[in-house]
DNA sequence: TGTATACATGATAGCGCAACCATTGTGCTT
DNA sequence: AAGCACAATGGTTGCGCTATCATGTATACA
């Protein structure tokens, strides 16, 4: 048997065997030997170059560039106990809203030297607990989630998980820790005000997947109604699949046989459903904005492009996730933040869609 | 002072101070003292189950749960030199192409017990070279990465790194490792063989962004062209900035106005920039397709809902990433791969926007 | 009855790195 | 000239877990 305190050779047998030769990691060890300095020194040139002397410091890089050394985040993050990982869980990977927060939280957190990981909780609660679980097994530094819809034991483990989290996209009565988001009843309600401010009296709903954020959308738009003695529950129509273009169409045309056709607006939760009663309307030949309003909601791109423009609920997707990164890392540097709710607001974009005035 | 070898008390010592009480981090030995067995056989209760009495295992689990105990991924990963980590590189987070790739990515991942850790490197190879070695610093178990022009520092890193590499979504003359992709030049050749089939002329061409695949698939529409002598560079229209319906159209004003109107056809490299030139076209009040023909690329869903619809190149996306995920895992686990170089292949979806007959 | 064979469990030794503390050397003050 | 502060470097230890090997125990077979 090889003597077990030779940390040079030490276990050739089996497994090497049959592929080492170049296969052996390189090691902070290695990095230190072939610049003949201690193993702390080579950690500092990379995690404090400021606390390590030039010459010592190019020498030693020399070695790392020579050596293709990359350090081991494990090891690094085991004995620091700091990961430079933060968690984000979102809901849909195929939801632009998400990818567009998304993006605001990655530009935040790669500037500031932290890595996401990003799980896909498919809207699920139970999924979301697994997806959280598997995040912090990873020992984040801090989270970004999506709502507030946790389990009891998820919201176990994030109180005991002693980081900063940001819940997102909506406002909570009780939030974890912090909150960013804006209030999706309130935009719902302001919809429908601005479709009776323009003259439209009967006015549907099409909603899709109905998510707790969507419901509050429609909870939005049924108190409006209700206020001006209009609602009518055979005016909205939902389905619990997945939104898209093709669904929105579809919708639209149930809700149009539904009600034989006196409906004469439509507020879509997002702006996919709306492309999709528009396009539809438009096959069917119902006149936009004249005999029928079509309101969306998010303000993507092609709600001012298409033809007639499309009214939307505009939100500031990006900057929402720049925010949430932002609380986090503020907290992490000890930063003050100003309030640990943030309400981000939204726009209403009123475009031809809607306009019959 | 505290004698060092105590491992209950240990350091109380000023950070402890502050804030400890049921701060301290659960660890597979607070849960093997717990449930009475040693540290080992927890190990195993959580990663080979089966290895483990029945008895002793619903004990273990039972103190598992009760101390809400989460494993500790960067201890195991460095001890185990495995992460169950797989890096993914993308150019961008807010292109769909990408993110229907990336769902497929985290289906098959997901599935299989991996995690993802996501980079986006803003189409910039050196960016993407930074991104990667911050991947490999987290020891992956296998990588994910777009086209195939990274950096010769990169190539090393990745040649060196001895884990399974996909590099998808174009076909590659020679990987790194394994390739996943569709030939994005003859699908731009073939487009424009379908336009010149449907009696069109002049034939244009509008890009954003350029990235390899886009040039690409501008080659292809160059040799068609040039093929029947109708080439002329003064029908293409390109900007470096990012593609985006309000691009599509800006760019298809530009072509309109430089050709005076001449030309009777558009091919736009993606949806995004077809649809704006669509949009623009109805404003201009050009008869699409009876006096302007316009095809995409990539088949979003909108092109199939829009009027006209437009006709588009439809590539499985989301299948390119759950082939490319599966290609990892079945290396990862020692299953065969059918080939190391798999065309997704792609399919021209003539609808209204290019049908002239 | 003894020995081989599986199966279940435990003890020990690192994985690669950074926290902590110790040591050395340098320049400065008085 | 002695003392001190501080910067630069190194030695040791342990983060929490699993690979490896050792040990114990039950079952089988001759």
């Amino acid at each position: 048997m090889v003597a077990k305190n030779n940390s040079q050779v030490q276990t050739l047998p089996m497994k090497t065997a049959k592929k080492r030769l170049t296969d052996k990691k390189i090691t902070l060890v290695d990095v230190a030997n072939a610049s003949g300095v201690s193993a702390i020194t080579v950690s500092r040139v990379i995690n404090q170059p400021e606390k390590v002397s030039e010459s010592l410091r190019i020498q030693v890089q020399k070695a790392i560039d020579s050596l293709g050394y990359i350090p081991n985040q494990h090891a690094s993050s085991l004995a620091s106990s700091k990961s430079r990982v933060i968690g984000v869980a979102i809901p849909s990977l195929s939801n632009i809203v998400f990818t567009e927060v998304l993006r605001g939280i990655y530009e935040v957190m790669g500037a500031n030297g932290y890595k996401v990981l990003l799980v896909d909780t498919h809207y699920s609660p139970l999924e979301e607990e697994k997806m959280i679980r598997t995040l912090l097994s990873q020992s984040p530094e801090g989270l970004i989630i999506t709502g507030g819809d946790q389990t009891k034991a998820c919201q176990n483990f994030l109180n005991k998980a002693r980081i900063p989290i940001v819940q997102m996209m909506e406002l909570l009565a009780d939030p974890i820790d912090m909150n960013v988001g804006f209030a999706h009843g309130r935009a719902g309600y302001d919809v429908v005000k601005h479709l009776i401010g323009q003259g439209y009296e009967r006015i549907g709903f099409i909603g899709a997947r109905m998510d707790p954020r969507v419901q509050q959308r429609m909870q939005g738009y049924k108190l409006a109604l209700e206020q001006v003695g209009k609602f009518d529950k055979n005016f909205i129509v939902t389905t619990p699949e997945p939104s898209s273009i093709g669904v929105g169409g579809e919708l639209f045309k149930s809700l149009m046989a539904s009600t034989n056709g006196v409906v004469d607006a439509v507020f879509c939760v997002n702006d996919d459903l709306a492309l999709g009663a528009l396009f539809e309307a438009q096959r069917m030949n119902i006149r936009v904005p004249q005999n029928l309003a079509i309101c969306g909601f998010n303000d993507i791109e092609a709600a001012a492009y298409v033809n007639p423009s499309l009214t939307s609920v505009s939100v500031g997707r990006y900057e929402m996730g720049v925010k949430a990164a932002d609380m986090i890392i503020r907290v992490l540097s000890d930063k003050p933040i100003e309030s640990k709710k943030v309400d981000m607001g939204y726009e209403i974009r009123k475009r031809a869609s809607t306009s019959r005035l």
